[in-house]
DNA sequence: TGTACATCAGTGAACGCGCGTTCACTGATGTAC
DNA sequence: TGTACATCAGTGAACGCGCGTTCACTGATGTAC
C-alpha cells in the first residue's frame, strides 16, 4: 500500500493505524481547504488517511459527526486563541480588545480548515449544544472586552457593549471572508490585516476611545 | 401530470414549457435558500420546474452554468439597488453613502438566493469575467460613494478611498452573513439593521464626518 | 387558407460514477492466569 | 514466560441512491409558398 511509508511516524502498524480518528479529522480539514466546505466526503477523508470507507464508522456516527469534531476542535482552539490575545493586552481595555480582533483573523490564517468547518461548513454553531457552549466561551472573551471598554467611554454616548462587539465580530468576519481568501478578483491593494487594523482603529475614534491624532 | 395546473398561468402549453430557462433559476433560488448552497441539484431544479432532467441542458452547459446565470442575475439587481440608493443619497456625499450601505442589506434580505448563488456557491465574482464587470459595477458604486466622502474630511488624517469602501463592505457582509440569517444560536437583541445603522454611524464619527452629539 | 417542412424545446431511457452506510469477517492487541 | 481468550479496530464486498450528462427520439411551433 502506498501510505506504508509514513507508517512508523506515528506508530502505525498496517493492520490497526493506531490514530486514525485524529487522522480522519486532519483530513477533513485539508480537503476542506482544498475544495471548499461542501467538496469534502467521508469516503475521500478515509482515502486520505489510508483507510477503508468503512473505518471512519469506528470513531464517528458518520458523515455530520466527523465535520463536527473538527468544528469542535476549531472552537476550542479559536477559544483559547482569544483568552490568550485578551490577556497579553491586558490591563489596558483598550490593548485587550484590540488584540481580540486581531486573534480572530489570525485564527482564520492559521487555522482555514477549522475557520471553514466552523463557519462555512453549514454545521453552525447551534447545531450541537456542545458548540454552543465552546462558541459562547470564545465571543465571551469579545464581549468581555467590549464591556471593559465600555467604562473607559464617555457615558453620554455609550452604545450597549454586546452591540459593540457584535460590530467588531463582523467586521472582522467580514474581512476575513472578503479579503483573506486567496480568491483572485480580490485584488485588494490592502491586507486583510491592514484593514482590519484600520477599520477598527477608525471606529474606536468613533466611540471616543482614540484622540483625532493618535 | 401533477404540475399541469399551473401550466395557464406562463403560456405553459404542456410539451413546451415556454418559460424554462428562467423557471431554472428561479427554482435555484429557493433551492438554495432551502437547503444552502451546495444543497442544489440540477435534477432538483428541473423536478421543481415540473420538466425532466435532461430538459435544462437546451439553455444551460450544464449545472455550473446555471448557478452563474443565478449569480449573473442577482449582479445585475445588486448593481441596481446600489446605484439607486446612492442617487436617493445624493447631493449629499454622506447620506449617499450611508444609503448604500443600508442597500447591501436591503439586497441580502428581499433577494436571499441571490446573495446566496453570489457570495456563498463557490462561483464567486472572478469565476466569469462578466460576472467580474457585474460585480466592478455595483462596488464601483460604493467606491465613488466613498471617494466623494473623502472630499468632506479633515485632510490630515484621510485614509484612502478605497479602504474605507472595504471597511463598510466588509461591516456589512459581516453583519449579513452573521446577524440576517435566520440561524438559531444567533440570538442578538439587535436586529441587523440596527447593528449596521448603528456600526456605520460609530464608523463615520471615527472618520470626523459625524460630530459627537450629532 | 392550407400544406410541407425545418427548427425548436421537450422526453425518457440509459450510462457510469462516487457517495454513505451496513455487514459479516478477521488480524492485532491487551489481559488473566 | 506462555497460552487462551475477549475486545478492539480494521477490511472488503455489497447495497441502494441520486446525481450529471448523453442520446436518439418526438411533439409543438413557426414559416414559405
Amino acid at each position: 500500500m502506498s501510505h506504508m511509508a509514513r507508517d512508523s511516524a506515528k506508530g502505525r502498524k498496517g493492520y490497526h493505524h493506531g490514530n486514525l480518528k485524529q487522522a480522519l479529522v486532519d483530513a477533513t480539514l485539508a480537503l476542506v481547504v482544498e475544495k471548499g466546505p461542501q467538496g469534502f466526503t467521508l469516503a475521500e477523508a478515509a482515502r486520505q488517511a489510508g483507510v477503508s470507507a468503512a473505518a471512519p464508522y469506528r470513531h464517528f456516527k458518520g458523515r455530520e459527526d466527523l465535520i463536527e469534531e473538527a468544528a469542535r476542535q476549531g472552537f476550542e482552539i479559536f477559544a483559547d486563541l482569544m483568552e490568550h490575545a485578551y490577556e497579553t493586552g491586558q490591563p489596558s481595555a483598550l490593548a485587550a480588545f484590540e488584540a481580540t480582533g486581531r486573534a480572530y483573523l489570525a485564527f482564520s490564517r492559521r487555522f482555514p480548515g477549522h475557520y471553514i468547518t466552523m463557519f462555512e461548513s453549514g454545521v453552525s454553531f447551534a447545531s450541537s449544544p456542545e458548540l454552543k457552549t465552546l462558541s459562547d466561551r470564545a465571543f465571551g472573551v469579545l464581549s468581555n472586552a467590549a464591556r471593559e471598554l465600555s467604562q473607559h467611554m464617555p457615558e453620554d454616548k455609550r452604545p450597549p457593549a454586546n452591540m459593540v462587539s457584535q460590530h467588531i465580530w463582523a467586521l472582522s468576519h467580514g474581512v476575513v471572508e472578503l479579503f483573506a481568501r486567496g480568491e483572485p478578483g480580490t485584488k485588494s491593494p490592502f491586507s486583510a490585516e491592514d484593514l482590519l487594523e484600520s477599520g477598527v482603529g477608525i471606529y474606536l475614534r468613533g466611540l471616543g476611545l482614540i484622540e483625532r491624532d493618535e
